[in-house]
DNA sequence: TCGAATTTGTGCGTATGTATC
DNA sequence: GGATACATACGCACAAATTCG
């Protein structure tokens, strides 16, 4: 008998398997913490504890004045293959279709520049350091909740005078069809999937708890020949998203 | 001025800007609650919030009698996609040669035995529910620590009586290579990554903290001429692992 | 419309245990 | 041994939001 555990983390536990279970399904109200208290027979302190861990797990949410509740995650799913799905039906920019497989209406705002390439970035892109670019900042939006932002850099070398020099309806077609149209042929994707703390600014510009700030990071280079033509940051509020991906074998 | 903001999570924001500015490197060791209450004139509680949010996010760990300290996470790059590695120097089970790259050394336990499909597994593998099956479950080790759980099923259909029954040296080798012994080849591999909160039995078996109890699942499935051939689910601890998918587009 | 009760959020102080230095 | 430092747990106060009669 493990009496050995704390009692915050026993109550915690008790709670979890619960919600993973299926008991305390989305959207149901937790034993308040003077019901707690009393079950357990422990402090407000050691309720507070148990209830702080499962918000920083995402599983839970307190509201002032009513009760803490099991959260509602519906999943985006987002896929990363390389077959053209612009034949498909509905919305053609990549975002909007993975929102409204998941019955959100996506919208997004975005912001142009011209600036030169950090150390990072021009590693990745295969440039110099302070070579010219243009970044492109990202915010998406499903149903008027922030859901993604992202930040994409292209070598100014590759657009510059061209039709698709800024890449503002980017997203409405996606950038391998952009870059099509200026000769451009896209053959191959690298994503780098990690996850890790959110920042300061992205806690703020994803509107997320400050007790479960963890994202999910996506570095993705397209490539031509070889060659890195675009890559970006997106980053995305960890457990909210599944991604995706199909690839050859061999 | 944002005022506004609670004390503690003021706190925990200037103490994790100075972590991912790397001004607070990884093993630094963060300002104790007494020097905490005095810099920012709060209390103990006030300084324990703070912490306790930077725990829940795994950015620092507390030792006691000793203080608290920036966690040293060294990320495993975990890659996918379709060409063969095996021609590379070095370990030639997947798993261990991702740790091998990271500088780990690695280990894995594994138990396979004959059950039943059910219907989550049946419906991935396109088999009917309570079909048999092989199930093999690994955990896998990185100098002694464990680092990532998985299970994999394959129908018994395709392999009883082959050589290959038994993936127990399925790591050693991978699904792709042994399948291909018994003249099962399979050209294309889709993975599903998903973030959740960590399950008990996880837990314990990753060695997690609880404040932290975060996995990244992989559900990978093997293909051979679009016939799913093998799937398993992968457990990773959040923020350990770096996972890079190469494809190509169109 | 109002007010009282309930419930969480934030913050204070303190005590005890345990590990480290 | 003593000082330091975190972990757990107790108690209380007030604010802010909700709920309900």
């Amino acid at each position: 008998m493990p009496t050995d555990q704390p009692a915050y983390l026993r109550i915690a536990g008790d709670l979890r398997a619960q919600i993973v279970s299926g008991e305390l399904g989305p959207g149901a109200k937790l034993p308040t913490e003077a019901v707690i208290r009393r079950t357990y027979g422990t402090s407000v302190t050691v309720a507070k504890n148990a209830i702080a861990i499962l918000k920083g797990e995402g599983l839970v949410e307190g509201r002032r004045g009513s009760g803490v509740y099991v959260r509602t995650v519906r999943r985006i799913v987002r896929e990363s293959h390389g077959r053209d799905l612009r034949t498909r039906p509905g919305p053609t920019s990549p975002f909007a279709r993975d929102a409204a497989a998941a019955g959100h209406q996506g919208e997004w705002e975005d912001q142009s520049e011209h600036t030169t390439a950090p150390a990072d970035i021009a590693a990745r892109l295969g440039i110099d350091p302070g070579a010219p670019v243009m970044r492109t900042r990202y915010r998406f939006l499903a149903d008027g909740e922030p859901i993604q932002l992202s930040t994409s850099w292209e070598p100014l070398t590759l657009t510059i005078g061209t039709p698709v020099e800024r890449p503002e309806n980017g997203p409405q077609v996606g950038v391998v069809a952009r870059m099509d149209t200026i000769g451009v042929h896209i053959d191959e994707c690298e994503e780098k999937v990690a996850d890790r703390p959110a920042h300061a600014d992205e806690i703020e510009a994803l509107d997320l708890s400050p007790r479960r700030a963890h994202v999910q990071v996506i570095r993705r280079t397209y490539l031509a020949q070889g060659r890195p033509v675009e890559t970006a940051d997106i980053v995305l509020p960890a457990g909210r998203y599944e991604l995706v991906y199909r690839y050859p074998i061999e």
